[in-house]
DNA sequence: GCCTCACATACGCTTAAGCAAATATATGAT
DNA sequence: ATCATATATTTGCTTAAGCGTATGTGAGGC
């Protein structure tokens, strides 16, 4: 460990916590991989909006973004410092308690788990899972609507 | 006030534990009860910054404060939010990783408990260990005294 | 090339946090 | 009542967050 103390890396890692939509974005990409798009919908929130919220936790290193066309996908990485980590993953866990991140996920997975819609919008792929698989999710997300 | 979802009640959390003298603050606090005077002469900072901080936890809801007599004795106090309380007791327990807390509680068992000074200045009486919260806490942080 | 879509960033504003310094309050002692 | 101690709060300031609106940027289609 070096220059900065793990209390400065948890004080920042509560400061990027310490916003509801912030939240539910996180909420939302838990064991995933999430467009920006499902983001505006889901949430029903202004696009820059969502983005800013987005950079700022690119900012606080917790989550990164994957460019694949006209699309952002992101998804959760993290913190560097261990102890920020093992709190991350706790609050992780424990988002899914409140009923807003609930509804949340059963929006997302109605939005990209539905039946295929027959009037198909250009939409980002669906989100894919990261759970352990290597890289079988670039197969997964590759596949347009 | 209405229910408030529990993510408003993290948030909320989050933001109490986004600054790095409160975590410190708070981490002295763990099983025990803690008057101001020490933490002034611990974390070495003005009497009204820390006690700005120890207000602004108060009103957070996850500390106390009890008067005795001309000093004020702060402790913690899990926050209402059952998802709240048990993120808050993850990161009570993750502060201990970082060399700056471990040499905070250092310093107050040095101050507490050290055998009694031959001039005894007028000092609030010596942190008293509490009950109330998990026994891991205390026995982990009583082990020094 | 131009145009559109998906997203990011800049601008202007309001609100709140954090600090130091000064002042106020409460308790106990004389 | 007066004074000293311990703690809390106010004041004035600087800085940063959060929002909506407007604009910039990168990618793909024509």
């Amino acid at each position: 460990m070096g220059c900065c103390s793990p209390s400065i890396g948890l004080a920042s890692l509560f400061a990027a916590l310490a916003d509801t939509t912030r939240l539910r974005l996180l909420n939302l990409m838990v064991g995933r991989e999430v467009c920006v798009c499902y983001f505006v919908e889901i949430l029903d929130q202004s696009q820059p909006k969502i983005s800013r919220h987005l950079a700022y936790l690119r900012n606080a290193g917790i989550v990164t973004a994957r460019r694949e066309g006209k699309w952002m996908h992101y998804s959760i990485c993290s913190p560097a410092d261990p102890s920020a980590a093992s709190v991350f993953t706790a609050v992780l866990a424990s988002l899914r308690n409140d009923g807003q991140m609930q509804a949340d996920l059963a929006k997302l997975d109605r939005a990209c788990c539905a039946p295929q819609k027959r009037v198909v919008p250009e939409r980002a792929p669906r989100p894919a899972l990261i759970a352990c698989l290597p890289e079988s999710w670039i197969q997964t997300s590759a596949r347009a609507v």
